[in-house]
DNA sequence: CTTGCAATTATTGTATGCATAAAGTATACA
DNA sequence: TGTATACTTTATGCATACAATAATTGCAAG
C-alpha cells in the first residue's frame, strides 16, 4: 500500500482507538481531509480498509461510522482467537514443525523465563515482556506455515482489543503483573511441548485456555479507570455506567 | 456499496474463478477497465477488497496477481471453517438460543428431510439442497448473535472451496449424492439437538466433524475433471499433473 | 559478451471536478 | 397544526488528469 493510505490508515485509527473519534460517530470524508492532510482517495481507502477490519460499520446510504462494542464482542473475539490458534497449534502438532522453528519458539521460552526471574516488574520490562508476547504468538501461527491460517488470524487480532497483546497492557495497569505473567509462562511451555510430543488435543486446550487468561484480565480492566483509558480500544467497548 | 464497485467486484470474482484470469496472472487497472467497462476508481475498490478476501496477492511494488492455492489451503481452510461454525454451535449451546430461531432452523431440518425422502435426486433438487444448506449454516451462525463471529466466518467463506456450499456442487459432480447428503443431514440434526439440550461440547464436536465431510468431497472432487472444472475456484488449486 | 547506467515507458498512487443520490428544510395546503 | 411536496444543501460515487515510482530497454564501456 502506499504511503498516503497508510498515512491515512494509521492516523485514523489511532484517533479511534484514543477516542477522539468516539464510538457511533459518523466520519465524513472532507471533515478527514482537513484533519488528516490528505484528499479524499486515500481516506476513502482507509475508510474501507478500516470497516473491513470491523472498526468502523457502513451506514445505509453510504458512508461509515465508528462501530461501539460490547462486552460479549471482547468474549467472542477472544474465543475465535483461542479457537483458531488452538486450531493452529493442534495442526503444527500433528503434522509436526520444522526443527528450525521449534528451536527459535524454545529460545523465546528462555527469554520469557529470564524475564520473569525477578518478580517486581518495571515498566522497560513490561515492554519488553510486551516485544516477546507478540513475538511468540507470532511464532507459533507461523508454526503451521498456513496462508489461510495466517490470514483469519490477522483478521480477528485487527480488533484492538482481541489481540494477544491487549491484556499485557490492561494487566500492566492493573499491577502485579508478574503474577498472571508467570501463569501465562506455564500455558506457554506447556503448548510448546505439547507440539513438541506431537500432542495435538493438549496443544490445542491449552491454547484455548492461555487465551482465556487475556480474557479475564481484560474484564477486570474494564472495571478499572486507568486501564480504561489507557488500553486501546477499551473506549469503543459501552459499558453501562 | 456502490453499483459501479459492486459490478466490477462481481464480474471480477467470476472470471477468476471461471479461471479466465488465471492463478500467478497478474491484473493491470487498465486492462480491467476495457475488460469491465468501468473506471479505474472503482476498479481499485474491487482489487482491494478482493485481496483483503484472499483471492488476490498485492505484489512488492504494486499490483495485484491471481493467488494460487494448494490442497493444503483447502484443508486448513476447511478446519478454520469447522473451528469456527463449532465455537459458535458451542456458544449457541452454552448461552442458549431464541426459541424462534430454534423453530426456525428445526423448520430447515424438516424440509431437508422431505427432500432427501427420495433416493434419486434431479438436478432441481441438488439446486433446492444448496438453497437450503446455505440457509442452515446461516442459520446456525446466526443462533450465536455474534458480529464477531460472524465477521471471522464470512472472511474464511470468502475463499470459494471453504463454503459450506463448494462440496454441494462438487458432490453432485460426482454423483450418489444423495448418499452423503444423508450422512450429513444427520450430523445437521445432531448438532440442532445439542444446541437445544445445552450440549456445547458434542455441538462443536459434530460441527467440527460435519466440516470435514466436506473435505473429504471436495478431495475426491479434485480427482475428477468434471468436478475440477465446474466447482467455482477449484481451478485455482495447484495440482500436481 | 556481459554488466552497469541512463533514458524511456508503463503502471500504480493521488488529487480534484463533476454527477448523483440522500437528507434536511421551508413552504403551501389541508 | 400537521403533512406532503418541492427545493436546497450536503455527502458520497465516479471518472479523469496529473504525479511519482517501478520496470524495461538500449547503449556504452569494460
Amino acid at each position: 500500500m502506499s504511503s498516503q493510505t497508510i498515512n491515512a490508515l494509521i492516523a485514523l485509527r489511532e484517533q479511534i482507538l484514543n477516542g477522539e473519534l468516539a464510538p457511533g460517530e459518523r466520519l465524513l470524508e472532507l471533515s478527514l481531509v482537513e484533519r488528516l492532510g490528505v484528499s479524499r482517495t486515500p481516506i476513502r481507502a482507509a475508510l474501507t480498509r478500516l470497516a473491513e477490519e470491523g472498526l468502523l460499520e457502513e451506514m445505509s446510504g453510504g458512508g461509515y461510522a465508528v462501530r461501539e462494542f460490547t462486552v460479549r464482542d471482547i468474549e467472542d473475539a477472544i474465543e475465535a482467537r483461542g479457537s483458531l490458534e488452538g486450531m493452529a497449534a493442534r495442526l503444527a502438532a500433528e503434522r509436526g514443525v520444522s526443527p528450525l522453528a521449534l528451536r527459535k519458539i524454545k529460545e523465546s521460552l528462555e527469554q520469557f523465563d529470564r524475564l520473569l526471574e525477578k518478580t517486581d516488574l518495571e515498566s522497560d520490562d513490561i515492554e519488553r515482556y510486551f516485544g516477546l508476547n507478540e513475538l511468540f504468538h507470532n511464532q507459533l501461527i507461523m508454526l503451521t506455515e498456513s496462508f489461510v491460517i495466517e490470514h483469519a488470524l490477522r483478521r480477528i487480532n485487527a480488533l484492538p482489543f482481541a489481540s494477544a497483546n491487549a491484556f499485557v497492557m490492561a494487566q500492566s495497569e492493573l499491577g502485579n503483573a508478574w503474577k498472571v505473567f508467570f501463569v501465562a509462562q506455564e500455558q506457554h511451555k506447556g503448548i510448546v511441548e505439547a507440539i513438541e510430543n506431537r500432542e495435538g488435543t493438549r496443544a490445542e486446550s491449552l491454547t484455548r485456555e492461555h487465551a482465556r487468561l487475556s480474557l479475564s484480565t481484560l474484564k477486570t480492566a474494564l472495571k478499572t479507570q486507568a486501564a480504561l483509558e489507557q488500553v486501546p480500544g477499551l473506549k469503543l467497548v459501552y459499558t453501562p455506567n
